[in-house]
DNA sequence: CCAAAAGTGTTTGGAGTACACCCATGA
DNA sequence: TCATGGGTGTACTCCAAACACTTTTGG
């Protein structure tokens, strides 16, 4: 047993997904990854993270390493599971508390993009550092888990949006078609939305209803959780400048 | 930004629960913890942990706390969440990562039982060092929610068991009756069960069917993680010196 | 024969699915 | 007026809950 102080590491990452418009028309799911810049691993794609400063929380730090590589803030965020295994870092001792973030479409328009962070498709990806690959997985398994019985879709869409966008989440997160119609009740039904009574003019038919959260509903059901950090970042906080 | 190398502090504790036999006849959902022995909050009680040794992985320290407190081995063992908050611990930083576990309820009684390690009812506890009550409340939401959807259960039980006892789990747990009828053909369907062929006898009525638990399927649906830690502790290898 | 739990059968209501069908707009 | 998606109505299926009923043992 060893009695000296622990060398164990501890970082914190974040994987972080968007839908981006996509030439075909239909949107795909992407995430931002970063260019490891020095060994191990080096020149390959990583998820973007780092150690954990003494004076943050662990979702403070996923925020901001999410901020750091995208100037984004998230949508929604959850701690996705803690990685310990021994061997996943060659040389020293790692322990990964990883996230999973939503961030809204138009925003990721304007995210960074450089020689050392770029957007993937999160269902091609090349072969990672680390146990990443890994991690990504489990990421998009939770995601499509949860879209399922939980009220997440609308982190990826804007401050307004159309049940047909809506919908188009759900389509493109878990690769099936949804009818519309019963969609439409599915999602009257949760209480989760919010009509504006605006509609979004100019398109080709008859015009769709505009609609907003609903922020007095508890979309992640975390259970006793939501006291703590994981709830902070459900609040749509965003620069409401008008 | 504090460039010095982070002097956070991790640790792995452990939920631990268990049936324990009461005198009003039905069992009573009960975890093991243990007392304080230094500040901070010296003489309290708090969950069994400790420092992630070097050559361990966090399952494997979750375990090792777990065998070192109840001198038990886990029937289910599942991480949990880690905590991070920066005022859980008054004077140093310390990130835990817990895990809970599932003992059976006819080894919880050979558990060990001293001046500092007790087993409380898992409802009525009371105040805990750090913030382990809402870990532990935390844990129980788990438990209580993952039963319904999981077929983890046979966990509190011994290697074979009736389905009234099987039963008697999800009554005690859920604190809800359960029908006898729609319970025996849920647990059918979902071929989680195998008749061993024998009965149990002496009873004051007719000799109910004993079953064994299918060890070919997966219980926890964790998705991609099944591969890694998570899996390892549901393979039952107790022992089966015959 | 009786009590009590094992085990089986039957009914029903609600939720999800499939799909037919009107509605409103731009071109 | 037509094409297109927005939005509504409706029938059907499946599963879980409720509960009546039969079976098998010990006393």
């Amino acid at each position: 047993m060893s009695t000296e102080q622990s060398q164990v590491a501890l970082a914190v990452s974040t994987v972080i997904f968007a839908l981006r418009p996509h030439s075909s028309g239909t949107p795909e799911l992407v995430l931002p990854l970063v260019r490891r810049i020095r060994e191990p691993y080096q020149g390959q794609w990583a998820l973007p993270g780092g150690p954990l400063n003494l004076d943050e929380d662990l979702s403070q730090a996923a925020s901001r390493t999410l901020l750091e590589t995208t100037a984004l803030e998230p949508r929604y965020l959850e701690q996705l599971y803690a990685f310990g295994q021994l061997d996943r870092s060659p040389d020293d001792r790692v322990v990964s508390i990883v996230y999973w973030a939503l961030v809204a479409g138009d925003e990721a328009d304007r995210a960074i993009q450089s020689e050392n962070v770029q957007w993937f498709t999160a269902d091609d990806l090349p072969e990672l550092a680390f146990d990443h690959n890994l991690i990504v997985e489990y990421a998009l398994w939770r995601l499509r888990t949860k879209l399922e019985y939980s009220r997440i879709a609308h982190g990826f869409l804007g401050e307004t949006f159309t049940l047909a966008q809506l919908r188009e989440v759900y389509e493109v997160v878990l690769r099936k078609p949804v009818d519309p119609g019963n969609f439409r009740r599915m999602v009257e039904a949760s209480g989760t939305v919010v009509p504006t009574g605006e509609r979004l003019a100019g398109t080709p038919h008859r015009p769709p209803q505009l609609y907003r959260y609903n922020t007095s509903i508890d979309l992640s059901d975390n259970g006793p959780l939501s006291q703590l950090e994981a709830s902070r970042t459900l609040a749509f906080t965003r620069g409401e400048h008008s």
